[in-house]
DNA sequence: CGATTATGATTAA
DNA sequence: TAATCCTAATCGC
């Protein structure tokens, strides 16, 4: 579910219904029970995403630091919300709308200095407006590992998943193995600037689409999960018809055409 | 109905 | 590189 673009949406989301109000605050599955409690009756002050880290800073002083990782889902109720389904970790009730949190990666308590040396660790993030592009092209310069391994580490860039890598390697001609170091400065901007633009779209759409308009039979809101992408999970090459591979690099599966990524 | 898979990341070996 | 964590949907039999 979330790249770095599903973070920001849930932000901005998130900021939209429960900030600035009383939350109430429950941890349906039980796993959360202590803080929840800590953060009922708080404030939310200011949601901010950094790659695919959440914070929440509160009234307390404490921030609520969500990862989803692989499988966290948030999902928003209309308030009176539902009695949970499965395993909620987190409910958040604002005003009008709830949210509930399951599968996280990460849903604990921090302190700002906590947080903040979250962040210091991740790479640029494309998505905030202060990120530096040339951190990300000098790191990938000086280094030997394969920029497909690169891509995935959030301390070299951060908010980039196993989709959006797929997408941009292909799109840039770029083999998934080739090495950082092989790659010239012109080519590392246009990948960021690519990421940066398609990742912002994907914040307003709240899917990944990286194929063109003109190419998709539908609406972008009826584009499901896997339909927008041109090589995540696909079979063929848009470019050449001829078949993609399938490749395992930094631990998961990515697809490329031989013929137009060297 | 068990196995597999998933847009993630850390820790152990 | 492998094992592990978290949850739910989908797949194969």
């Amino acid at each position: 579910m979330p790249e770095g673009h599903t973070v920001h949406r849930l932000a901005r989301d998130h900021r939209r219904d429960l900030r600035g109000r009383p939350l109430a605050a429950s941890s349906p599955q039980g796993r959360f029970t202590e803080g929840a409690t800590r953060i009922d009756g708080a404030v939310a002050e200011r949601f901010e995403a950094w790659g695919k880290h959440e914070f929440a800073f509160l009234s307390t002083g404490e921030v609520l630091h969500v990862h989803l990782g692989l499988i966290g889902k948030w999902a928003r109720h209309r308030s009176p919300a539902p009695a949970p389904v499965g395993e909620i970790r987190l409910r958040l009730e604002g005003g009008e709308h709830a949210w509930d949190l399951s599968g996280p990666a990460i849903c604990a308590l921090a302190t700002p200095e906590e947080a903040q040396a979250r962040v210091d660790r991740l790479g640029p993030d494309p998505l905030r407006r202060d990120a530096d592009p040339d951190r990300f092209v000098t790191r990938v310069r000086r280094s030997a590992a394969p920029i497909g391994v690169l891509l995935l580490d959030q301390s070299v860039i951060a908010g980039v998943g196993n989709v959006y890598r797929a997408e941009v390697l292909w799109h840039l001609g770029l083999h998934p193995a080739r090495a950082g170091r092989t790659i010239d400065a012109g080519t590392l901007q246009a990948m960021w600037d690519w990421l940066a633009h398609q990742l912002r779209l994907g914040v307003r759409r709240n899917r990944i689409v990286t194929v063109d308009r003109a190419e998709l039979d539908k609406p972008f809101r009826e584009i499901r999960r896997g339909e927008g992408v041109a090589v995540y999970h696909q079979e063929r090459c848009r470019r050449c018809r001829g078949r993609f591979t399938t490749l395992e690099v930094a631990g998961r599966r990515i697809e490329a055409c031989l013929t137009c990524q060297t």
